[in-house]
DNA sequence: CTGCTTGTTGCACTCGCTTGCAAAAGTAGG
DNA sequence: CCTACTTTTGCAAGCGAGTGCAACAAGCAG
């Protein structure tokens, strides 16, 4: 049973009683074809269900057309919101998205790019990992855009997308100390990426200009169930806190969880927690997080935007702001 | 600055000393190489940083290795969870995913299935929505296989799969007859897709044959929000429901909310709820709730197989069980 | 030494499409 | 009607790879 049976343009060409490059330039926008062979094209095409091949073109055109999204954990509500975003983007920009997942092994980010690069893909947008430099200077140096969103790291020839974390997180810290908290916690996970280690900062410099202590707590990875344990452990000492940021929503949800039916505490007239993500659940009536909100479709534009772009600018590393999204988890407000 | 600047099979031969041929089959699994050439090749190959071009292998080959993705609001828990398995199975297979998000007009399903035409995919998965008659058979009919999630229609030469949704809501009725409930609604969307009504009939049934009533409601579309709309209306009645059946589990994380924090009802002392899916939320303490799992690796499983069968088999659909998952939403248990 | 098998290698063709180039056809102007 | 110019069109040469076929080398038995 092969598989041979896509129609081609000279198909198409046969049957409309023209040459396969008229078929060619019919769709191919811009090029020059007399209204009548078109029309002739074009319902021959349609007779036969004709679609250009897209491997085919990418070959000639060197271009593909295809980006591919590099992403772990990809059920996540965040990251499931980003790709929601990036994809609808890219296909607007006649683009479309190959989703790589990096779950497994370690060095997959590498292996996710050595795809895309097999695919010729035009771009790799990563929102999970760092690759090794080698791999995103083979990248580059191919002719394949990269873009980093929330990675931090430097990588010249790339597009880097971060937002402004340590501003964010000293402006909740603000928000926490004009509600009247004084005892300030800090709930991180032990991923360490840059962009959650710049909350912890932000966080933590806020609190030394104001003179308060501030407690850092870290544990696994920043998912409702890590959220649980640090409830424990932030909630259990001598003096527990009546603040705590939370390095995004998920943490920020099962601590609160944890907060309320495990040490019956109300928020927020006994504790004020503060999320980052601006998940749909933090949305939700039993959260009703106060939060600040990532800015996917921001982000997704300046991507593709600069993938639109035939050369790159010169200047390619955005910082864009996250706002805060007043909620219930905080007083005031 | 043209991107022509990946490293081609031709620059690999001339710089190990052999022929063309010799690197393609060094790259192609099982052709006849001798040690020492592949070596050669291999070595060569690593300092240029070379990759087969998988777009012209799949233009050879008739053969791309892609398999597209079809979905719609991609960031619903649930979506994004069986995302997660497919691409996950899917490169354990070798395959890549191609992911088309259809959340724009209303032919676009349509669009997809002509977007994997035109990248030659080897298949096509629909996790939404339900595509014309015409083009299904113009992408069987050119050799392209094709997966239904959840979809339920027919579709000849298709994969389909399926749960067995009546008989779930059936098992839902029994257990929450067995908790003591007695007033039975029913909370369902407006979106009437097969899969939504078969869970709705099948619960209907079940009431009639205990003979009992089931007030039905329906109301937008399977979201958080309206699960809060839908308990409005339920929660008003004059005989209140004391078991109400959601027809998925944002639904009924709405409607729970709904129910505490506007009408002050403790679930499940006064209300007892049972939702579908068993997304992550289910089991976060707050709403702790009693559903049916969606065995997505079940189905990523099942449909990966089937892709890589030579020659599909002749019965081409799977009837999956949605298994309980027992928790606190509903009494005893 | 001959004849034959086994294993490797390169040539050349093919996949479906784009595009430069030159010929053909159409359009005006004189 | 001829000339100069502007489309339109077909030819043919790629793009980067896989593969049947024949040539060739090596190994071995007779």
């Amino acid at each position: 049973m092969s598989r041979k049976i896509f129609v081609s343009a000279k198909e198409v060409a046969d049957r409309a009683g023209v040459s396969r490059s008229a078929v060619s330039r019919t769709f191919t926008p811009g090029a020059s074809v007399s209204e009548e062979t078109r029309r002739r094209v074009t319902e021959a095409a349609e007779a036969l269900g004709y679609h250009v091949n897209h491997l085919a073109r990418g070959l000639m055109r060197n271009e593909s057309g295809i980006v591919c999204l590099i992403v772990s954990e990809l059920d996540t509500p965040y990251r499931a919101s980003l790709i929601r975003a990036l994809t609808g983007q890219l296909q607007s920009a006649s683009k479309i998205a190959m989703l790589i997942n990096t779950d497994r092994s370690d060095d997959s980010v590498d292996q996710a790019l050595r795809q895309a690069i097999s695919y010729r893909a035009d771009a790799s947008i990563i929102l999970s990992g760092m690759p090794d430099r080698s791999i995103t200077d083979l990248c580059l140096k191919s002719g394949q855009r990269l873009v980093l969103i929330n990675r931090d790291e430097d990588r010249d020839g790339a597009l880097m997308i971060n937002l402004n974390d340590r501003d964010a997180a000293r402006r909740s810290f603000i928000a926490l100390l004009r509600a009247g908290c004084r005892n300030f916690a800090f709930a991180n996970s032990e991923a360490m990426t840059p962009s959650l280690m710049a909350r912890e900062e932000g966080f933590r410099a806020a609190g030394r200009e104001h003179g308060l202590e501030v407690t850092v707590e870290r544990f696994g990875s920043t998912t409702y169930q890590s959220g649980a344990v640090l409830a424990q452990r932030l909630l259990t000492r001598e003096t527990r806190p009546d603040a705590i940021f939370c390095v995004n929503d998920l943490l920020a949800c099962g601590l609160m969880d944890a907060a309320r039916f495990q040490f019956n505490l109300a928020v927020p007239s006994e504790l004020c927690v503060v999320g980052f993500d601006d998940i749909e659940q933090a949305s939700w009536t039993s959260y009703n997080l106060t939060t600040f909100a990532q800015p996917v479709d921001r982000i997704a534009a300046e991507a593709v935007a600069w993938l639109d772009q035939a050369t790159p600018a010169q200047t390619n590393s955005r910082r864009l702001e996250a706002d805060l999204v007043w909620r219930g988890s905080v007083r005031g407000g």
